[in-house]
DNA sequence: TCCGGGAGTTAACCTAGGTTAATGCGAGAT
DNA sequence: ATCTCGCATTAACCTAGGTTAACTCCCGGA
């Protein structure tokens, strides 16, 4: 391991250490998985397709989005520097996922196999917690997103958005941030020229 | 460990056998655990309130619901036989829950403290994989039914709540599902009339 | 038997946000 | 300097669903 191919895994180790793997536990995460560079615009997961790998984002920006059958698309959450980027629940059930993913920046990210990660997960306590706390993690986030999107109105869920992605409204173009708070881009902009006005 | 007492821990047995739990281990969950009834229209969490205990119902039904600050609420999702009962994002952060769970008829639950299960997680791999598992489930749910409400018509959402839930519809008022599915009850009135007309 | 209350229905009206389409506008490519 | 392309804005129109309020139905209790 040298300094190049180690640094995506930092902020990954200090989570790892928090859920108690060390030692050879966290070898054998290491050897098993590998870092990749992914390119703007490339899909790591697409729509109706199974899933055999979950992510790591140690550098760039991924939007997760359902794809409608009238070509229209819906985003659902975004993904950054240290943050997982995983369509979840396909992966863990095996069924095709629902969603697609895709890199909004040339991104990096550490890549491991649903194997490999279920070994791991037989093998050591310690990455049973690990897989745990995130899971618990993304589904916190579930939870307020339904809150935002049942009962505020658009403006704030636009209010939330920034507060939820600090600086993501510059780096994205704001029809992105439409389709995740749930209404069209003209709409929002509507919202956005009546709130300026106070 | 009686007939009478038995009975509500059968299914959560088998899932728990299912998640590599036995003996010792087991033993541990029933003698730190409780069954509980739970009166018509009592609250098992009050919204704003911290959350200690998490639930397994064995018989009877559950509302979840956020109350509004102007005195409406939302359902969020209900809890029936053999079902997680759980504001689990707050247990396992700690904070106050988004929203509280009342029983919609009388029924029976386990009920199991946040710090025996804590303890449960730390001693054994099959609890933690067990929690694993729950949280898996409660994410996966989540995620369908953001997609439903992001992207399905009140109408078909209303179909949807029928195979998911099949049978309650004519356990409930209708305006519960009418708020479960994000619609005023008028509205959900009016277009389950559309419906009976093709 | 009659009364009262909770639930569902229906109708009239209103509004937030969708749709379409035209216009504006900056940034890169030639 | 100009052309183009992708994005944002604005305006005109439309519609799904919210709101309010009457009316109905049913069921349970005195």
């Amino acid at each position: 391991m040298n300094a190049e191919t180690d640094a995506p895994y930092r902020a990954l180790e200090r989570r790892a250490r928090e859920a108690g793997i060390e030692g050879e536990d966290w070898v054998r995460f290491v050897e098993n998985t590998r870092v990749r560079s992914i390119p703007k615009g490339a899909l790591l997961v697409s729509a109706g397709e199974p899933v055999n790998d979950a992510w790591f984002c140690s550098e760039g920006l991924f939007r997760l989005f359902y794809p409608l059958p009238d070509g229209r698309e819906y985003n659902v959450a975004f993904s950054t520097e240290n943050d997982y980027v995983t369509s979840y629940g396909a992966m863990a059930t095996g069924e095709p996922s629902a969603f697609s993913i895709e890199a909004l920046e040339a991104s990096t990210v550490v890549e491991i196999g649903r194997g490999v990660l279920r070994e791991l997960m037989d093998r050591s306590h310690g990455w049973e917690r690990f897989v745990r706390l995130a899971v618990e993690r993304l589904y916190i986030r579930k939870e307020e997103r339904e809150r935002q999107l049942l009962y505020l109105p658009a403006l704030e869920r636009y209010e939330a958005f920034l507060r939820k992605y600090p600086g993501l409204d510059r780096r994205i173009p704001q029809y992105h941030i439409a389709s995740y708070i749930g209404v069209s881009p003209v709409s929002l902009s509507r919202l956005l020229r009546s709130r300026r006005g106070r």
